[in-house]
RNA sequence: GCGAGAGUGGCGGAAUUGGUAGACGCGCUAGAUUUAGGAUCUAGUAUCCGUAGGAUGUGGGGGUUCGAGUCCCCCCUCUCGCACCA
């Protein structure tokens, strides 16, 4: 017994105590809920900071990395922000409705509510162990009646104002999720955003939103938001204001008009043809008999192409003429008029003036079917008489333009638009790319329209006092070929709130971006009962100061929400112009190259880093990456590293536990009075506090956690030889700056140090003392010619001329300047002496 | 095609009012320590040549400057977004 003895103790002062990560992540996470820490009370608005994530849209799967990304960082510049002393409202939701909670049901039969519910409640748990400062009193999430209430009373109001309509309309059908789409929800190559299946045109009755009536709106609030400048070119791009000039070009032989969009009229005299989309409302009256056959097998055979080939640049075009000929309004040239499928039914007019001589796309068209090209547009340096190779498409002198021969094109464009408008002929006009947004989708997991058809009043709205028109459990997901809605008849059938007939529900549901486009209000008090949102908490917390979330969402979520945003503003229920004041996108990871998809397996699951590491380590590891905007490749390879960081500050603190009680730290110090090794701790802290702040600030957290290394290695070499309340003073700082990026770790150091109260409880920040950020001596790099040949070592801000005598001393210095002629010597004070020599 | 961003050691990445390139971490090398360790500690680590020291070096090529990863011009590669928008 006695011969182990001193093994025993021998092991005891060797072996160091491994961080109990589990233990000290559940103690801190019960102490935070039980005593409520992160429930922010709204009422005081101060210092209050509104951070947002975009909230989860649980499809199914549980969190996977690309959430923790998203949220384990932002969640820390909340706790930042926190300490030093906002109060931050930070909460997190379930975006519940949507299509894979329904795929799943049909998939597998599990009704969609009772898989959304286990699934929300499973990442909760998630949540909860990733240790966020959520305000789990304001968790909301949208496939409650308490909610999509709200969604219904929003479109009854843009029903009010023509603002919610029903048309028929060439719309994104996905044949595999049996739905339309929105023009956002289809990707570049044509495919459904959520599946991946080619999308198809149909021609359907759907019901829209009129975004387009908030274009204008909608540019000019960029310019007062912190967005990301790409997202905003975006959006930009994506509403496509162009300013031109409508024409109209008589029908030969008809009382029919054709009017066209361009934005160079200068180019009219250069007309030689006219294109109308084949989807065009004239094409059936202006064809000609004998091309009835041939203008009816080119629509069908458009129809059978896809979106992607249809608008790919590489295709070659294609075209019928349909026998009719339209009247140039400024010469009065017959010109035929063909259809075509480079022209979209969707922009502009439908219809567009072929200029061959002097647009690209015309130029290749009409070289194909032999159509003539006039040049119109003199190219400086070139002569009339010269052969056009290809479309000049830039500015020059107006020629064969009647009276406007010899102008500047830019010139030619005002004034046949003031020529045109004189007659009558057409007029200055502003057109967008921007399409009415296609809320309708004939699914089931979603907010019901409510509006009912009457058999005798016809379309009527669902009186607000009826809401919310609830969704049945009851249905048949599978209901094949239309909305699964109209399966269950005591949903459909019902009476006309107008004159109590016999009605019949609309059975299609609403677009789940709906849902997303608000939620934000509905956070500060979700469960209210008396409007949409809290009002008057509204116009105090809103917009969000902060909202980060993917770049993905650039023209679908953040274009919406700004539009409903500016609808509500409009009906006086917010104050503010913009919902999200600041926006930041995270980068995206991925594994092995390639998006994390279940299809693809290479799904990292978060669960198990969490529990071999906890929930600190893996958050600044995935802080520690690299930039937070640019995401990156995930590997696992360096994550020991933050363990090992994690494991060192346990230690510091645990050999010098409750050393507060004892030796309290002074507010600070006079460097004069400390020792080398104090001075040394002393700058480092202050340094450390002074760049951290910055950092952490602009989302910088890699350099962050960085910082809190360079400081530990300071710590672990000099602390042990400084007196017991420096020790407090920097271990106070490390403990708090650490609790932002790893906020068990720093509460338990915190408490460690001595302190009774959390943290967060009462939050605590230390400004740097700004006498310590500087050094007492400062390294000059001496050059010669560019090249760095010697280095002194000299008191801050010495006067030039001492350094000169100094940098002349260094034998390198000589040996490279000897035999030479000085031409100058550059001094950046501090920093550099450059000799230059011949 | 158009628009935006990026290219730095073996790896992730630092550094921009132009001023010591490679912070911090991983990996690797050597040593110490431990019953053992994939644990811990210490030192080293851009490349090439060397004894001090020197040469080269931020995708390639030019330029401006005393001085360029950083500014300007041309080119290459990659990523993202838009893509027949009249």
């Amino acid at each position: 017994m006695i011969s182990l003895l001193p093994c025993y103790i021998h092991k005891l002062l060797k072996r160091k105590m491994k961080y109990p990560h589990k233990e000290i992540e559940q103690k801190w996470q019960k102490y935070w809920e039980t005593k409520k820490v992160y429930e922010t009370d709204l009422t005081d608005i101060g210092k209050k900071l509104y951070t947002l994530v975009m909230f989860i849209y649980p499809s199914g799967a549980k969190l996977h990395i690309g959430h923790w990304y998203n949220y384990a960082p932002t969640d820390s510049w909340a706790r930042f922000k926190k300490l030093k002393g906002f109060n931050v409202f930070e909460p997190m939701g379930y975006d519940a409705f949507g299509l894979p909670a329904e795929n799943y049901a049909i998939k597998t039969g599990v009704h969609p509510q009772d898989s959304t519910l286990k699934n929300i409640e499973d990442i909760r748990k998630q949540l909860k162990a990733m240790g966020c400062m959520y305000d789990w009193k304001a968790e909301l999430m949208t496939c409650v009646p308490e909610y999509y209430k709200w969604n219904q009373w929003l479109f009854l109001q843009m029903y009010k104002q023509g603002l919610a309509y029903r048309k028929k309309a060439p719309v994104n059908w996905c044949p595999s999720c049996k739905t339309v789409l929105a023009n956002e929800q289809v990707q570049t190559d044509g495919t459904c955003e959520r599946c991946g299946t080619a999308v198809t045109r149909e021609d359907l009755t759907q019901w829209f939103f009129r975004i387009t009536k908030y274009a204008d709106d909608l540019l000019d609030g960029l310019k007062k938001i912190d967005w990301p400048e790409k997202t905003k070119i975006m959006q930009t791009n994506w509403i496509g204001k162009s300013y031109g000039t409508e024409v109209k070009f008589k029908v030969d032989g008809s009382d029919e008009i054709i009017t066209v969009f361009t934005t160079r009229p200068d180019t009219l005299f250069g007309v030689t043809y006219m294109v109308l989309a084949p989807e065009h409302e004239l094409v059936e009256k202006l064809t000609t008999p004998e091309h009835k056959e041939e203008v009816r097998k080119y629509i069908e055979s458009v129809k059978r192409l896809s979106e992607i080939e249809r608008t790919s640049t590489t295709k070659e075009k294609t075209g019928v003429p349909i026998g009719a000929y339209a009247i140039n309004p400024m010469n009065g040239e017959k010109v035929p008029i063909w259809i075509a499928d480079y022209v979209l039914a969707t922009y502009g007019t439908g219809s567009v003036m072929a200029v061959p001589g002097h647009d690209e796309r015309d130029f290749e068209f009409a070289k194909k079917f032999g159509l003539p090209v006039k040049k119109v547009i003199l190219e400086p340096g070139t002569k009339p008489e010269d052969e056009l190779k290809e479309a000049y498409v830039e500015p020059g002198i107006m020629i064969n333009s009647g009276e406007f021969n010899g102008m500047r094109s830019e010139e030619a464009i005002q004034k046949i638009t003031e020529y045109l408008e004189e007659k009558r002929l057409g007029k200055r006009t502003v057109n967008y790319r921007l399409r009415d947004w296609l809320i309708s989708r004939q699914r089931y997991w979603g907010t019901p329209i409510p509006i009912v058809y009457c058999e005798k009043c016809g379309e009527v709205a669902v009186p607000e006092e009826d809401l919310p028109v609830e969704l049945p459990y009851e249905v048949d997901f599978k209901h094949d070929g239309g909305s699964p809605l109209a399966s269950n008849p005591g949903f459909v059938n019902t009476t006309c709130p107008r004159c109590g007939g016999k009605a019949k529900r609309e059975v299609d549901t609403m677009d789940t971006f709906v849902d997303s486009s608000w939620y934000y209000l509905r956070y500060l008090d979700p469960h209210y009962e008396n409007g949409m949102f809290d009002e008057e908490l509204a116009n105090k917390w809103v917009p969000v100061d902060m909202y980060v979330g993917g770049a993905e969402h650039a023209t679908m979520h953040l274009l919406y929400a700004r539009f409903v945003h500016k609808f509500l503003k409009d009906l006086g229920l917010v104050n503010s112009d913009e919902p999200f004041q600041k926006l930041i996108h995270q980068g995206t990871i991925t594994n092995m190259g390639a998006k994390m998809s279940k299809s693809k397996g290479n799904v990292v699951n978060p669960d198990d880093f969490v529990e071999q590491y906890g929930s600190d380590v893996f958050r600044m590891y995935l802080m520690f990456m690299g930039p937070y905007e640019l995401g990156g490749d995930w590997s696992d390879k360096g994550i020991v590293g933050i363990d090992r960081f994690v494991q060192r500050v346990y230690n510091l603190f645990l050999n010098n536990k409750e050393i507060k009680k004892n030796a309290p730290s002074h507010g600070s110090y006079n460097l004069n009075d400390l020792d080398n090794a104090a001075k040394a701790v002393y700058r480092k802290v202050n340094q450390t506090v002074a760049k951290f702040d910055k950092e952490l600030e602009n989302f910088r957290f890699n350099t962050a956690v960085a910082l809190l290394m360079e400081l530990l290695n300071e710590l672990t070499k000099n602390l042990e030889k400084v007196e017991d309340s420096i020790k407090t003073y920097a271990l106070e700082r490390f403990a708090v700056l650490l609790s932002s990026v790893a906020p068990h770790l720093g509460e338990e150091c915190w408490a460690l140090l001595g302190n009774d109260k959390s943290l967060f409880e009462e939050p605590v920040w230390f400004e740097a003392d700004k006498n310590a950020l500087t050094e007492d001596e400062v390294t000059i790099v001496v050059q010669v010619n560019g090249k760095v040949r010697a280095k002194v070592k000299l008191p801050v801000d010495t006067d030039e001329s001492t350094v000169k005598e100094t940098v002349w001393k260094e034998n390198n210095v000589k040996a490279h300047t000897e035999g030479k002629t000085v031409v100058k010597e550059i001094y950046v004070k501090n920093k550099i002496y450059n000799i230059v020599v011949k």
